[in-house]
DNA sequence: ATGGCTGTATTATGGCACTGATGCACCTCA
DNA sequence: TGAGGTGCATCAGTGCCATAATACAGCCAT
């Protein structure tokens, strides 16, 4: 009921928003490996039936956060390094802005994380 | 990167959600005890700085989930049973929608709730 | 060199969520 | 009965989001 509304899973959660999860998540996890292309706007709009402009929305950030190269008329490349970086910088934002909210939550429902560290 | 931008805490979060947070936190600590008349939609919008309509929409829910009645003219009461039924159902969904996200969301920045459940 | 692929800038539009101002119906109490 | 407190309905304004239709600049293989 609080941070519901607007998790990740969220269909109201903007797309552009959605499809920034995507592309870190699959950064990381090596979907997308260092040195490799990106899929094209155009390419990755027509798979999520979204609309190109809003698919360069998505991947703008990483631009900007050096975490993506783009050769004009050629294509996005993911950088060396980005993944650990991407990963590094997540995980600081993750402890410092989200975690802290979370305990407290979860104290209050009266829940242990340790306990629920079983289910993987 | 991902929740992070959209958490209780987010300035940019609805006025209307914060608040919803805010009262449902203080029903389950019995900080509104069961009941007892809740904080009048003018009243709390004058303590946040906020519109009465927009208070207004915070209590809405709690009004459709039966948490909360209504006595037109006089105020809003907090229903018995109101905190464990709100805490339990929160847990619930806490449990089925926002987890398992989280924890893979924590695996995937090598995180381990277990190890950070020292924090308290 | 030409067609086809890249990213991107421009402009316009529709939809929706959020917030706000005003006024009304209702109740309680002096 | 009148004053002041409730919640709430209505209407309007604002801004973000997504989409669309073009158009442009650059690169590459044929």
């Amino acid at each position: 009921m609080a941070l519901m509304h607007l998790m990740a899973t969220n269909p109201n959660r903007p797309v552009y928003l959605k499809l920034r999860d995507q592309i870190a998540a699959a950064i990381i996890d090596g979907v997308y490996p260092e040195g490799e292309m990106l899929p094209s706007v155009r390419a990755l709009a027509a798979e999520h039936g979204a609309n190109p402009l809003t698919v360069a929305k998505a991947y703008q950030q990483f631009q900007n956060d050096g975490l993506v190269e783009v050769q004009r008329g050629v294509g996005m490349y993911v950088v060396k390094g980005a993944a650990e970086r991407l990963r590094a910088r997540e995980r600081e934002a993750f402890l410092r802005d989200e975690w802290p909210e979370i305990r407290a939550r979860m104290a209050r429902l009266g829940l242990d994380p340790a306990d629920l560290a079983i289910f993987t």
